[in-house]
DNA sequence: AAAAAATCCAACCGCTGTCCA
DNA sequence: CTGGACAGCGGTTGGATTTTT
């Protein structure tokens, strides 16, 4: 038998949300608070299921959602998060104040997948002719996810794993700027203990942030996984619990000894 | 000016994880 | 332990808008 239907859907108002309905939603969450979104459109007065409820509120009518384009911070952000975190588009969404999970991913599949693409096709198509990297061998989840503090919902955490790199005292855009900064950091000390002599191995692990990162060279360091030109997915083959985002000089220079290998 | 194609993005769908009886 | 209810997430869709031909 299957799972009942969240809703009773015959009835019910489907597509765009109107002013009214807006209104509705707007005013009862003002008076009731969030939650029981199941029971949410009956009281309050909406022919609407309570998962679009839901939707509609957290990505639209929540006071801190913001509005307009996407920075060029912000999209920088987006793009070092994603080579982090992959399609992980709550947690990136958490290191953007005021912008939903669904407004990133609609920005990365329009914008910046594209981008990415293009980027591979000219930058790392020699790429093609390496080594077959290593199979996956579990989910899709990255293999380790050590820069993200459990306790305070994915927040990147500073080298001693400690504290929260979002500072309340900060602007939205000092914010964006200093987990921005941070990647950045992580990835120039990773990128200082390469040997750049090797012609090949310094455009596999070019740790300029640009979008081959993402699917060329994934996770020196970081622990976390892509494809190759062939579509194979990779995870690296370590855990490391002490790691931040990403530095574990040791085990990079294991992974730098394996794909040599 | 009109048609076609491309792009954008709000909303939907289905699945998973968690809680609780 | 099991199963239902629910919240939340990521993938996908479809219609509105914009751009190109």
């Amino acid at each position: 038998m299957g799972r009942a239907p969240c809703c009773e859907k015959v009835g019910l108002r489907r597509g765009r949300w109107t002013t009214e309905e807006d209104n509705l939603l707007l005013s009862y969450i003002q008076a009731n608070g969030e939650g029981s979104w199941r029971a949410l459109p009956k009281n309050a007065g909406l022919l609407r299921c309570g998962k679009s409820c839901r939707l509609r509120w957290i990505n639209y009518l929540k006071t801190d959602v913001k509005r307009g384009n996407i920075s060029s911070e912000e999209e920088d952000l987006i793009i070092k998060l994603h080579a982090s975190l992959g399609n992980k588009w709550s947690l990136i969404a958490g290191h953007l104040p005021g912008r939903t999970d669904n407004e990133i991913k609609n920005y990365w599949n329009s914008h910046l997948s594209r981008k990415n693409i293009a980027q591979n096709t000219t930058k790392c198509r020699t790429s093609s002719t390496k080594k077959t990297r290593k199979p996956r061998k579990t989910s899709s989840l990255p293999s380790k996810q050590s820069n993200i503090n459990p306790s305070s919902d994915g927040l990147i955490t500073d080298p001693n794993g400690t504290s929260p790199l979002i500072l309340s005292t900060n602007t939205e855009n000092e914010q964006v700027q200093n987990i921005g900064k941070m990647v950045e950091n992580d990835l120039a000390t990773a990128s200082s203990s390469m040997d750049d002599s090797n012609e090949e191995k310094e455009h596999e692990c070019d740790w300029d942030w640009d979008f081959e990162i993402d699917k060329c060279m994934v996770g020196l360091g970081l622990g976390f996984e892509g494809e190759n030109f062939d579509g194979d997915v990779l995870s690296w083959p370590w855990e490391s619990p002490t790691t931040h985002v990403g530095l574990d000089m040791k085990k990079q220079d294991e992974m730098i000894a394996w794909l040599m290998s």
